[in-house]
DNA sequence: CGTTGCGTTGAATAAGGTCAAATAGAGTGG
DNA sequence: CCACTCTATTTGACCTTATTCAACGCAACG
């Protein structure tokens, strides 16, 4: 075998990757570290895995070897049910970690779905705990990501407890516009990826009630609805919908 | 002063701990770790901290320092939404660990109320991270501890998002059931520290709705209730109850 | 022994869910 | 490029569930 690694063919899903030149590091697991730092997670987050609409970055009851930094792309986490349904548990977009939840029993809780082809960078978890060890700031910001989990949850958590179907879309909408901002989109005007079923198993509505609310938000002119194309015509409308909760 | 801390009284509500001899370290952080590793845990884990019913191991926008792990009695984490209702969004138990919301903002995001008269260990944040940095296992282990917090929340969002009242309710007093066990107690009997109301507020459901199925399970023969005493008479029929989501 | 907070229960109501039918797009194969 | 299929979406009519509002009981406590 000769041997020329380096000129191995780049037709393969496996594609080198580096965080020190990404446009999503001040979202993703590199923020606020140094050059220098962000060098040492250059080496251990060495591959990208493409995955095509439909498939699953891994799937409920995999062995957990790696977090994965989503690169581009769309994703839900979602737990298929005894009872044949799929309950989706979170949406997820460029620069957000996935993949935390089989952590704490070294095999994963939950799919990780494409809702578009999609790209991840992978990050082997035995190499990030060791370079944790190493590098302060990196085991710093990777805490952080796990409590920004926790926190998130809980929010979803109040949203699903305390709001009327109403503001849980309401806040559904402002929640990815300002994720949408956060990546440089339009906060505005956007595209959804997922279907009205999964906007509903999200947030605990049924798919015909999540339609219906989007016409009504539609009559009262607060947003433009076209199939998936979501236009937010008054913000401010959508926002003094939360916290009214009769 | 003469130098006698050794001397100090201990009418304070600051004693010392050690997890080496605490009954709950199979529960707790020390889980799996080695005798040695565990003295090292003993070194950071210095004081204990005494909260009596109704106040606050940290409250909503506090500045993060430390977690801590139950030691005894019974907490809530909770949020007061701007039109002062009280959300709650956890019950914790001895064992379990509290305050990990803190890490991501530097600042508590929810608060942690005492349901009972309790006692917490206090953790130092910032102690624990260079322990970690130092005892691979207890990298590992704090890890597992966030990450069982997030596949927990996401176990409630499940069901917040897809069971019917009934089948919250079951699924709660089984959860609580099992904790128990889990902590030597009776699986089929036990009091409840939290009033009907902030059952109500985590399952999402109003009080009322409460007390009615705790009335229904009790005509069905399912459990027995007296104000907070409940003792489960029929494990299996409540367990038929989940995922009957008709 | 009245007060106060918590829990239970009933009746009326509203919010969402269920069922069903019609429509609109996206993708496919000819 | 067109017809066809399949899936997603919208909308209406009706029904179930949980909420709301209200009254009352109970236990703990000063």
């Amino acid at each position: 075998m000769p041997a020329q690694p380096a000129l191995k063919p780049l037709n393969t899903d496996q594609l080198k990757t580096v965080c020190s030149s990404c446009s999503l590091r001040e979202l993703c697991l590199p923020m606020g570290l140094s050059e220098t730092e962000i060098e040492r997670l250059d080496q251990l987050v060495s591959t990208r895995r493409r995955i095509k609409r439909g498939e699953n970055v891994y799937r409920a009851g995999d062995p957990f070897a790696s977090l994965y930094a989503i690169r581009s792309g769309f994703f839900k986490s979602n737990v298929i049910l005894e009872d044949g349904r799929d309950q989706v548990t979170g949406f997820h977009m460029p620069g957000e970690i996935v993949g935390m939840d089989g952590i704490s029993t070294d095999r994963h809780a939950c799919n990780a779905t494409a809702l578009e082809d999609s790209e991840v960078c992978v990050i082997p978890f035995a190499r990030l705990e060791e370079a944790s060890r190493q590098v302060r700031s990196l085991q710093r910001q990777f805490h952080k990501v796990m409590s920004r989990e926790i926190v998130r949850d809980q929010g979803v958590m109040m949203l699903l407890g305390t709001m009327r179907a109403e503001e849980r879309l309401a806040a559904f909408l402002l929640n990815l516009s300002q994720r949408f901002v956060a990546r440089g989109y339009s906060p505005a005007e956007f595209h959804l990826r997922m279907t009205r079923e999964e906007i509903g198993s999200y947030l605990g509505l049924k798919l015909e009630t999540v339609s219906r609310i989007f016409s009504k938000f539609q009559d009262e002119g607060l947003i433009g609805v076209q199939q998936k194309h979501i236009r937010i015509l008054h913000v401010d409308g959508l926002k003094a919908m939360l916290g009214h909760h009769t």
